[in-house]
DNA sequence: ACCTGAACACCGTTCAAGT
DNA sequence: ACCTGAACACCGTTCAAGT
């Protein structure tokens, strides 16, 4: 039955798209891998760290190529690569989430993200708002969207396409804001905002 | 010993900012009272729904006197209120963006900022979207900055101006945004958008 | 390197019964 | 209306010991 992390990981992220985060506990998870919960802990360290791993995993299966054309274009790309990332699976949204705000997580899909925005030719301190900005959007979105996605799932009209396009259009507002500070004035307005 | 509702929420609160969200536990709260832990079930049926009627008691209190000026300067202003209400209390931004999440939490928070947001002119599902872009922004910037403010407690350096800056830069991106879709072009470019 | 067995110190919630 | 007492079905984590 010897396991090795990976297969921690795998029957990890099994159990929580088919019983939900509530029941990702140590325990049950040691039980769907034939073995005592104190095994976990020769492979990770606590919880935290184990549902980090689960999180990057999570954003790793759902990487796609990198995008093209604009870097506005690139930038909402990203954006909706982690949100169809977290929604592949259950809870997905409220792991990468709650991984992120422990400080915790792979720094692969800020950097994507960020590498996009820089694409706007914004000075770096605006780049690294905005990419938080976008981060903490799709986030609250996505876990918004799938709170509300599985809590429907009963309801005979699905809201899909309105979810849909709520996150686009805040995506554009934000995009929209980066290139009202970029683009006309080329005297540093952003920095004297502060 | 005999509690009403408020005395139970008042105590939470209390709890909450001494021991923080992991000790605020149902057993705790009923020892802190001086109560068995089954007595809180009388005053609420769920933890879930403890933690919502401490959520809007804990923004109650940061309320401020509705602010004036143009609709960015209130937008902007409505943000702020937030954000110092959940500061003001230890994980304060995790139980409003939890609470928030699960679908719970007055409504009046959002429709104050919705008022403002309002005030650019934009059409009912542009405000509905930009209200909800901010209330993420401001949600997933606070709880950032309070793990960041909690963790680095025994640090020499404070980073608390870099911090403020970032989430007024956000704030300011989709401020930005929804006044360059609402200002020059008076064609429904926004409708077209979705 | 990977796991067992047993324990420690907890959880949220229910329910019959008391005043 | 508000609370007690007791129970049910769990948690995460530690640690000595085994192979």
């Amino acid at each position: 039955m010897r396991n090795h992390r990976e297969d921690v990981v795998d029957q990890a992220l099994r159990v929580l798209d088919t019983y939900g985060l509530a029941d990702l506990t140590m325990r049950r998870l040691a039980k769907e891998l034939g073995v005592q919960p104190s095994a976990l802990y020769h492979h990770f360290p606590s919880k935290q760290l184990l549902l980090a791993a689960v999180a990057d995993e999570l954003l790793a299966r759902g990487a796609r190529p990198a995008p093209e054309g604009t870097w506005e274009q690139r930038a909402l790309g990203r954006c909706t690569e982690l949100r169809d990332a977290m929604l592949a699976y259950r809870d997905g949204a409220e792991v990468v989430a709650t991984v992120h705000a422990f400080g915790l997580g792979a720094a692969a899909p800020e950097d994507a993200l960020a590498e996009a925005v820089a694409g706007s030719g914004a000075p770096p301190d605006l780049v690294r708002s905005a990419t938080r900005t976008l981060l903490h959007l799709v986030f609250g979105h996505t876990v918004d969207e799938q709170t509300h996605l599985q809590a429907g799932s009963a309801g005979a009209i699905e809201d899909g396409p309105r979810e849909r396009s709520d996150l686009e259009v805040g995506v554009g507002l934000v995009l929209d804001g980066i290139r009202s500070r970029t683009g006309a004035a080329s005297t540093s307005r952003a920095e004297r905002a502060r």
